[in-house]
RNA sequence: GGGUAGGUAGCGAAGUGGUUAAACGCAACAGACUGUAAAUCUGUCGACUAUGUCUUCGGAGGUUCGAAUCCUCCCCUACCCA
């Protein structure tokens, strides 16, 4: 097998990345793995309890992917111990209990996703179950041994809740400890993560060398920002573009990021090269050409050019022409007539009756062009399906089923 | 174990006996505007059989004409002392 020399590597390596710890021992492990024929282990973990990937993951991915384009051996770990725990705590809904069989599930489901960018069939999955269920809770005290509180405490956003009183339970320190087993017990080259996993990455690192292994070389990468343009990418924010947004949404998403985030999604979520030149000259003239241009080359990347076509002519449709688009999912009742409101809570436009009502009188409900003004309007439903718009972007189309 | 400060709508946070369904901020939703689902401005933002009715302020009781506000017990959180 071929592979490319130290330095063609590091060039393409540091691309993007944040920070390498070390640049020397990362030379060294790929000298190493020149002259042995041995392959990298590069390591990146994977929460299986939010398995919606978004672009934000993407930026990880991505790097992960050129490792495997340089031969090496891409490990992607399922962290499904720790979401098996979930957070006793109570207080945080971002770590939910999961069964073990969820957990897998997830696991298969962020392969899956994640394959958008990974080369399936070089790219090693592992659920961190396999050995964490494994130890006894004599190996977790003498693991936990390796580290102090005071230690604990740097990582920032302990730090953090810590002054600001906030609680803190002990086994939210046991969770880095965890993925520094992962790295022990896979004996990875190198791991990978957001600039939020550097602490993480270090216990990985630390812990590796107490039990004697060569320590791991971390590689951190940017965070990058959310479609509101302040908070980093999350899907809890609400800001995030996720891999199965379907094209029409992703493209929407895609044009409302604000215009000087243009060159930073270009630069990490486009893969090197593509259009990337191209689409920064037309920002000069005008960033709206800029950004449909960088919108479509993302929804091809994650489905296809056709798919990206139909997204923009989606877009152009129902944003720019207010009109309503050509395909909306049917819904059939059985009644002739409905009361809107009722309607409207059924359709899930809205979230109760009160919602609904409010929707109307705010004048934001049209039905087949005209504009809602009362609300006791009842729809009078028949065999032709009529167009219910809620709001700017919601569309929805029904029709009385029909009776044999 | 002892002490102190707390637990209010999706979140953050005011309110310490009577126009309080509960200020304010964020989020959300809608309208206007826009190249945009951005920004900005405006409005809405417990539920319902809806110009009225019902249920909310950690939980359960109690005092009162009237309680998120006072009393009792319980549960939970943070910090300090041990």
């Amino acid at each position: 097998m071929y592979f490319p020399t130290v330095k063609e590597q590091l060039d393409l390596i540091v691309g993007n990345v944040v920070e390498i710890i070390s640049v020397e021992e990362l030379e060294k492990k790929l000298l190493h793995s020149l002259q042995t024929n041995k392959p990298l282990k590069v390591k990146l973990g994977a929460d299986p309890s939010r398995p919606d990937l978004h672009l934000g993951h993407s930026v990880v991915l991505r790097k992960l992917r050129e490792f495997q384009d340089l031969g090496h051996e891409a490990i992607l770990i399922i962290g499904d111990f720790t979401a098996m725990i979930g957070d006793p705590s109570g207080k945080s809904k971002t770590r939910p209990q999961l069964s073990a069989e969820e957990a897998r599930e997830n696991g298969i489901s962020y392969f899956e996703q994640a394959s958008k960018i990974l080369d399936p069939a070089k790219t090693t999955i592992c659920y961190n179950s396999d050995w964490l269920g494994a130890m006894k809770f004599a190996d977790v005290i003498r693991l936990s041994s390796h580290y102090t509180v005071a230690r604990m405490l740097e990582r920032d956003d302990f730090e953090r809740r810590y002054r600001s009183q906030e609680p803190i339970s002990i086994h939210e320190f046991l969770y880095p400890l965890a993925q520094g087993m992962d790295s022990v017990h896979l004996k990875n080259d190198i791991e990978l993560g957001g600039t939020d996993q550097k602490f993480n990455l270090l216990v990985g690192r630390d812990l590796q060398r107490e039990y004697g292994i060569v320590p791991q070389v971390c590689i951190t990468m940017p965070l990058l920002v959310g479609t509101a343009g302040e908070e980093k990418m999350s899907k809890s924010l609400g800001n995030a573009i996720c891999f199965n947004d379907p094209p029409s949404d992703m493209y929407g998403k895609m044009l409302s990021i604000p215009d000087p985030l243009i060159e930073t999604y270009c630069r990490l979520l486009v893969p090197p090269g593509e259009l990337f030149g191209e689409i920064l000259a037309q920002r000069e003239e005008n960033p709206r050409t800029a950004k449909r241009a960088l919108a479509k080359k993302i929804v091809a990347l994650y489905y296809s050019e056709e798919a990206a076509e139909g997204a923009e002519t989606h877009f152009d449709q129902v944003f720019i022409h207010k009109k309503a688009p050509d395909q909306i999912e049917l819904f059939e009742f059985e009644e002739r007539s409905v009361l809107l409101i009722d309607m409207l809570v059924t359709l899930g436009a809205a979230s109760s009756k009160s919602e609904a009502r409010r929707m109307i009188q705010q004048k934001s409900v049209v039905i087949d062009d005209r504009k809602v003004e009362e609300i006791t309007e009842c729809v009078e439903l028949e065999s032709e399906p009529k167009i219910i718009r809620a709001g700017k972007r919601r569309f929805f189309k029904v029709a009385a089923k029909k009776t044999f």
